[in-house]
DNA sequence: ATGAAAGCGCTAACAT
DNA sequence: ATGTTAGCGCTTTCAT
């Protein structure tokens, strides 16, 4: 009886908040702490140190709080809770684009992890011009979040400055470079292409050509990739760079059709072509197919994602692994490490990629 | 000299608050309101009209806070705002996943449109079974958005309760029923099951088979298809249903070709599959390729949900659209016309979905 | 182990 | 048009 009174008192004053009972109440209705700690019988801190550390109140405290939570279906306000204590646990991600499903297994593994820690992912959307990101960076700065996980390197110096100026704690992702703002996990383009171009020359291909995404990363790769193949001689001769053809990001399966066609009208002589993505191999792989051109004997096709359809294409995609799952769960870590107060040791790395070879080269 | 000292008094109390100078303080440092307001002359709630409702001041006072913003390199904390203010502008969106490129356009949508009016997203996974959804609910809660954007329907009535005493609006969204908790954006998977079979049946199909993930609107539409489908006639005499093959959610191009492969198996007769996802069918088609099996000669492929890869397939895929692109665009809108006091007036809508023919069947 | 007081940085309400 | 005051719901700091 007893606690049922106090039960009926403490939502009389909720519901008389809820219709602005009081002259100048701004409060919004829905139970707070404090009606909690009332129902309970403690203070307030009580109440909260019984939520976020229970091992530092009594077991009596513990359970009467919780009995409390349960009658009135409290949620903690955690806007509250974050406003005083300076943590959010919140952490933002920027890509260029969800689509194009690179990117797919990194924000998928950043937001698993940052998830089993207490965290969650506000998710921006910067498109593939850096026009978007200085204002998408201010409103997530404005939301103080615990760490910032970027999708590239950060060229801008005026987003420098800013992202710096917050002082939150920042991962660039995809890319490698000697002086990233804070923290980084990423690869290194320049040795894709390079490594691509040495793979199809120990295959020997002669004639290699490319379709790549006109982003900046996928431009890079391609330029190493171009380079290293003249390098190796498999340019024709009077010619400093291989054939190949950008299509706009993010790329497509038709964009790799309209590629391959595009490839082979000016320079009908190629024998292997390296794809920016595994979509665009796909492309390439069903005009081909098409136009009754064999792959692997007539035409090699190298992918770039190892996304999961590769493996189980006809015929299976050799393609350039690289972890999009490391890359999320790895950025996690180092934000949830340094949040944590704990200082990351390596803040850069580099994760490599494989070369996945299978029956397309 | 003026302004320039009155800077370096601003600033060496914010470096003050950095040191923790006084005794008690728990400033983080970093420029806040108040420091802008002294900067500018005005009290800080004349500075945070100026930059809220700037037709609610003065050209000059205007003109003074503009000045102190860029000098201090001020970023508002919303989190603060957002607790006075009780308006979070972040929405939260629940995806089971973000692989299986379904929910991706939906997601996408939902950020562009909500960010153009100011919001931002919080990414949710809740997995397909529904033991994640409660935690994640609750999660979500306290951050306080103002809208929650659901895929799917709701199930449990733990949820539902937690949803509605929140208050926070609710879009629930990729499915149809007469009782949304809130909100409602989508289209009914039992009329694309039959739908599908009444297609088949007009080009003169006759024995038919799905492939279907086997997560529950899947299996939905897999039962409503050989509802229909018995119904018209198109499944062995005696047999109650037709030949369906469920693969574990999300989908992918190998869960086809395996599939495809079963199906044949056990009903070598089929003259036609449905498939429950485009990339289910790409497999479909990859599988039949690798056997020398014509489409649509021998066998027709249907799949779902028009992704960008389907027109550039060969032969082009013939499968349902369903505009996840509006869904999301859809839901943003909703949930930005609540929160901005206009009542949604219908808040169900059913976006249907259309069989797009191409050449597979 | 528990509590009182004092904010976190902002905005709603009520003056002027 | 501008300012004063009083919170939003929580947690920190400093007692006890």
């Amino acid at each position: 009886m007893e606690k049922e009174s106090l039960m009926n008192a403490v939502v009389a004053d909720v519901t008389a908040r809820r219709k602005g009972g009081r002259q100048g109440s701004r409060k919004a209705g829905g139970f707070t702490l404090r009606d909690v700690a009332k129902l309970a019988g403690v203070a307030p801190i009580t109440a909260s140190r019984a939520l976020n550390t229970p091992d530092a109140v009594s077991a009596k405290v513990l359970q009467k709080v919780q009995a409390a939570v349960l009658q009135t279906g409290y949620v903690p306000n955690l806007l509250a809770g974050a406003l005083a204590s300076q943590k959010s646990r919140l952490v933002a991600a920027v890509v260029p684009t969800l689509s194009g499903p690179m990117f797919l297994q990194t924000v998928e593994a950043l937001t698993d992890t940052l998830a089993g820690a207490g965290y969650q992912v506000m998710l921006g959307q910067s498109g593939y011009e850096n026009s978007r990101e200085d204002a998408l960076l201010d409103a997530i700065i404005g939301r103080r979040p615990d760490g910032i996980v970027l999708t590239g390197i950060t060229r801008s110096p005026q987003a420098r400055r800013r992202l710096l100026a917050s002082g939150i704690p920042v991962v660039e992702t995809w890319d490698l470079t000697p002086t990233p703002v804070d923290m980084l996990v990423g690869f290194s383009h320049e040795k894709i292409g390079a490594a691509v171009a040495q793979y199809l020359h120990s295959k020997g291909k002669r004639r290699v050509a490319a379709i790549s995404g006109d982003d900046e990363r996928s431009r890079r790769r391609a330029t190493a990739f171009s380079e290293a193949a003249v390098r190796l001689g498999m340019a024709r001769p009077q010619e400093s760079e291989v054939p190949a053809c950008l299509v706009t990001a993010p790329t497509t399966l038709g964009n790799g059709r309209s590629g391959l066609r595009e490839l082979l009208q000016r320079a009908p002589d190629i024998d292997a072509v390296f794809c920016s993505s595994d979509l665009l191999a796909l492309g390439v792989m069903i005009e081909a197919q098409a136009s009754a051109i064999a792959i692997p004997g007539q035409l090699a096709v190298i992918g770039l994602g190892d996304l999961s359809f590769s493996r189980d294409l006809h015929p299976p995609l050799t393609t350039v692994r690289i972890d999009g799952t490391a890359i999320g769960s790895t950025a996690a870590r180092f934000i949830i490490d340094r949040s944590e107060g704990k200082s990351v040791a390596e803040p850069i790395c580099d994760l490599g990629f494989t070369i996945i070879e299978r029956a397309s080269v």
